[in-house]
DNA sequence: CATGAATGAGACTTCATTCAT
DNA sequence: CATGAATGAAGTCTCATTCAT
């Protein structure tokens, strides 16, 4: 009311709803959600939530929003001091890099199952929507792992071929293994499963590689 | 009153209803989808919607039994005349069935691209059932895949190692291609992208693979 | 199809379908019956039930007719071979054959306690029908108690006063006892409660009548 | 907006929904009762409805209460002053007491017809619910009358016997009144029907009694 | 700014009734 | 005469959103 410093007390608020919203949101789905639960679960009235959010979708994405910003802090800190991906990948190479950055997505999701679930239903409720966060998303995303395999094919790391494809392939295999592993239960092994589906990419099914 | 045959009229009525129904689910998602619209495109009343399938949920997941269905006849049919998979991968290898395997799927879903929307969507709204279809679908699925690894492995054709890692790691890239590669809006180059990243799959992404 | 006697082929049917629909009346009341429910336990198609009994609403007029019918052949039977209770009345007072009458009633229905759902919903569900079964009913059934009661008033065994008022209390007494008596749940021992009641009201609940 | 008490306003909005739900459930019928007709009498939204009484069968439930909490409040107006009917009986005597209780109802229910549509209509709808309102009421009420009884059998009043059984006659005639007299059509004199049908259980229809 | 009572459009589902076979 | 698939009107209940306090 009169803070002279710098009134978090909104975004505080804001916060705390963002977190229970997560919950709620993973465990009931999108269109089960009841904008009440998440207020009550909240601690305050379900104006307040329209207030800071504005309507029900709105909330969901800035939820999902907020899982993505969490999961890219916890990639961040497992870079083991290099400020990026790409400092990374010139000290330790493109296998340990692309490791790294997996099983580093794989560990999150395996801590926090039910963000994993907003991730998935965004793809479902807001296909059709211009600006689907994950399309945002994957334009910052996938803007790193397109210069970082570049990066990696140009230092004679990775074979030579589409930095497009290399992306792909990495990116669909990464996001087909953390949902299939979720489904198949073992949240539990999501890492090892990750880990191995990731080995398999990088040196090749085949036993004589063309 | 003149039908040759002798009316096959309640499966028929089914029929329409479950590709009406892929349609609309597809289109709208399953939480958006009004009974009564699919009723309305099939020219039958909402009653016999409910006559024939019981609810929402299980017209649903008959119509993604019946998206599956499609999909492994497709398959079938790209087999060249091999009774099946195992027979294909006698015959030409394991990297060819693999790829015949993906490409087949990536093909019925570029053109059908609304039967992806089904697969997804199943995965969202009916992840805690007791059995969701797809974990049933996934069983055979699987068991087929696993059988077609372990053969591949032991002639030699492929690495050496974990048939269930490979077969997660084949599974997970197709999946997450398919899906990825539908969101990405390329849905017409869906068969380009799955071929690519099979491609890196079988031969590995690094260039001196250990 | 070819009888020379009297096809009791239809009523034969609808009897079958009148006892099951007592069943299901009494278990279910009369707006949550589903006609289906008693086609299929009657083995008949549900367009046969509408053939027979037009609506849902004539059935069940039916059916409680069916159901007093029941009734009044059990006092029938109870009248230990007088013609009628007219003619009990004569040989055992009047007493005897309100005990009689009273007793009948509450065999039939501790017997057959769904038959008293029956009676008792139609009250409810067909109050406002212009010819309620229970009010033409009454009308037949009224008369002879009136007359009964009249027929005892002049022979000196009841005491003096309105004929009504004396069918009232005997009929509402009854009524009462055999609908509170099931709903107390001692169905069991419905015929013990009348019997006691009729006993009251015979000989009064006060130690000095005026 | 300018009211001088502070807005009971939730439990006055009930107390409307419930007087107008009293005319609708009793006129229609339970079943027949369209919760949106109750909301547009009562001048609110049809969620208002649901939001105070979670469902229809609650919304009976507590009109029920309602109607039998209103009867409550008529017999003890008619008490003369006495706190309560045990009071009454000490003072004026058993016939006087049972007397007064009867017509007391029956005034009730000539004076509101339809709330009596309420008290048959919990029985037909709601008989096999644990705890439906009657049976509830039925202990308190009764517990009451046993008393009543008792201590009129003790006193010499009442001739002696079993307390339930007098309970039981007085209660079921009364009941059987009330229901039968509104049946008749005549609920214009059911106070009439009432006193005539008590006086002859009290004093017994038998000119010689045993 | 916060609240939560009120709202009413909207969606699922049931079931009496019909009618072509 | 029997059948049961088809129909669609009708009714229950939910929940996103608003707004007066």
């Amino acid at each position: 009311m009169s803070d002279t410093i710098l009134k978090p007390k909104a975004s505080e608020t804001q916060r705390e709803i963002l977190i229970v919203a997560a919950d709620v949101f993973a465990a009931e789905g999108f269109r089960n959600t009841d904008v009440q639960v998440i207020a009550d679960r909240a601690g305050v009235g379900k104006g307040t939530v329209y207030r800071h959010f504005g309507n029900k979708e709105q909330l969901f994405l800035a939820t999902a929003q907020y899982c993505m910003g969490r999961l890219e802090e916890h990639v961040t800190e497992q870079l083991e001091g290099y400020p990026t991906a790409e400092a990374y990948l010139e000290a330790h190479g493109a296998a340990d890099v692309l490791r790294l950055i997996a099983r580093a997505c794989a560990q999150f999701y395996q801590q926090n199952p039910l963000y994993l679930e907003i991730l998935i239903q965004e793809r479902v409720e807001f296909r059709e929507a211009n600006d689907p966060l994950q399309v945002l998303m994957r334009k910052n995303t996938r803007a790193g792992l397109d210069k970082l395999m570049e990066t990696a094919i140009k230092s004679g790391d990775l074979r030579k071929g589409k930095v497009k494809s290399a992306s792909d392939a990495f990116g669909d295999l990464l996001y087909g293994s953390l949902v299939q592993g979720s489904v198949d239960g073992d949240s539990q092994r999501l890492v090892q499963r990750v880990e191995q589906s990731v080995e398999l990419l990088l040196n090749g099914l085949l036993a004589s590689p063309s």
